[in-house]
DNA sequence: TGATGTTTTTGACAAACCGTCAAAAAATGA
DNA sequence: TCATTTTTTGACGGTTTGTCAAAAACATCA
């Protein structure tokens, strides 16, 4: 039952067509202004036609967050392909961070919604658990580039804490401050101007603090980062325009 | 005109009740849940007598913020009288951190809505400035103790960031920890079963990395943390108890 | 081609919610 | 006591959600 009929090839063009079409409402006005009948209308069909797509308006948003994290992995996977020391493909996931919110800021905020728990409970255990397998992957990869560095012996973790829990500490300085830098109210009025370069900062003083080899300088530092950008922008960019043809 | 008849009294009371009887509708079954016509039928009177207080819901969920966050600014003001070297004391922060998200969990989450736009956008300039207030207040406090580290020469921050930018860090890393630890698909499944412990390992090695005086190891390191809840928590207990008397 | 059965689409409908406002009720004060 | 002001009320118009029986479109086969 590969083949597909034109009809049933319809329908699956339209979930796409559907997301296309929800996704800059949620944006641009919230989760409020999202209404079936206002997508219903949009794109010219009854409202019971979109219902039988997405059960409730919590699936659309849920569908839309699925397809953002796949972004967010593939980038992370690019990332860490990088040939390097562990250290320097380290830092490429912070590359991959910048570049998401920076490029891709639309994914990172549709990523946001599914932290509210009235719209995670209300979608499918299915649409879920591929959530879930997005994180799991995401937080995998990363967890590699620090078993490499292990294996190396180029990076030494304190026995207190466990290397996934070394990984979480960067997750959340970069989680941290995406959404503050998004969401918090003006924080060039707080005095920070330049929240990315901050946390380029914190990180290299983090990696040279648990003293991940090669150790470096800020002035080094920032280099390399600049190097990984150029390495990475065209292949992210590509990734970005041939997504969902997986 | 400083006295209050008694009817005004009993209006300015209800306010309060308001939000009493709001906040779980919030917390436990999200903001959709949390109708004018719920909350007026479970205190007993006409929505109208609800919009007398509130002119919608999003103001009503900035209220409730506003409580939360002048809790949080009175917690990191207990915290930064702590008498010892400018390191203690911003490690005190941390520990007033740890206690808001561990004790005052509800609060916590009620800061998170504020980032919801729709929400934002909704609220009335009043409500919003003291939010802004608040947030000002809580990085001038930490920023208090950045500058007394300064001075005192215990602490030496690189040029390229400003100190704000460097309280960032710290923000962003707690901050998304305390997000990711609640909202985050089972963080256990992860490898991670202590991220508490996982951030406060990262600030410690933050701390060290930028040289901040006194450096200390990991174990040194609990064991003023620990020193620091055991000071602050009946303090914290009574500041939790007594809020909105001000 | 046309008859028959299946799938898909449709929009009217009940229930719930928002925010308004004129009328009713309560409080105030002379 | 009664006139004036303040507060409360709940019915109302306009939306939204999710359902479902009927209509339309499609597929299959004689």
């Amino acid at each position: 039952m590969v083949e597909l009929t034109r009809k049933q090839r319809e329908i699956a063009s339209r979930t796409a067509e559907i997301l296309r079409v929800a996704r800059p409402i949620l944006l641009r006005e919230g989760f409020q202004a999202l209404s079936m009948d206002r997508v219903a209308a949009q794109m010219e069909y009854a409202k019971g036609t979109i219902y039988n797509h997405f059960p409730n308006k919590e699936e659309i948003v849920l569908a839309m967050a699925v397809e953002s994290m796949q972004l967010r992995r593939s980038l992370f996977e690019r990332a860490s392909r990088w040939q390097a020391k562990s250290r320097i493909r380290m830092m490429a996931i912070g590359v991959a961070c910048e570049y998401f919110t920076q490029n891709c800021r639309e994914d990172f905020l549709v990523e946001q919604w599914i932290r509210d728990h009235s719209i995670w409970d209300k979608s499918s255990e299915k649409r879920q658990n591929l959530i879930r397998q997005c994180e799991l992957d995401c937080m995998g990869v990363v967890d590699g580039i620090v078993q490499d560095g292990l294996r190396d012996r180029e990076l030494l973790i304190p026995s207190a804490i466990t290397p996934q829990e070394f990984v979480y500490g960067f997750w959340a300085i970069n989680y941290g401050s995406q959404i503050l830098s998004y969401s918090s109210p003006s924080l060039a009025t707080l005095g920070i101007h330049s929240p990315i370069q901050a946390v380029r900062m914190h990180c290299m003083t983090l990696l040279n603090g648990f003293g991940w080899h090669p150790q470096m300088d800020w002035e080094r530092c920032q280099a390399i980062m600049d190097e990984l950008s150029d390495g990475f922008n065209k292949d992210f960019e590509s990734i970005c325009n041939n997504r969902g043809t997986a």
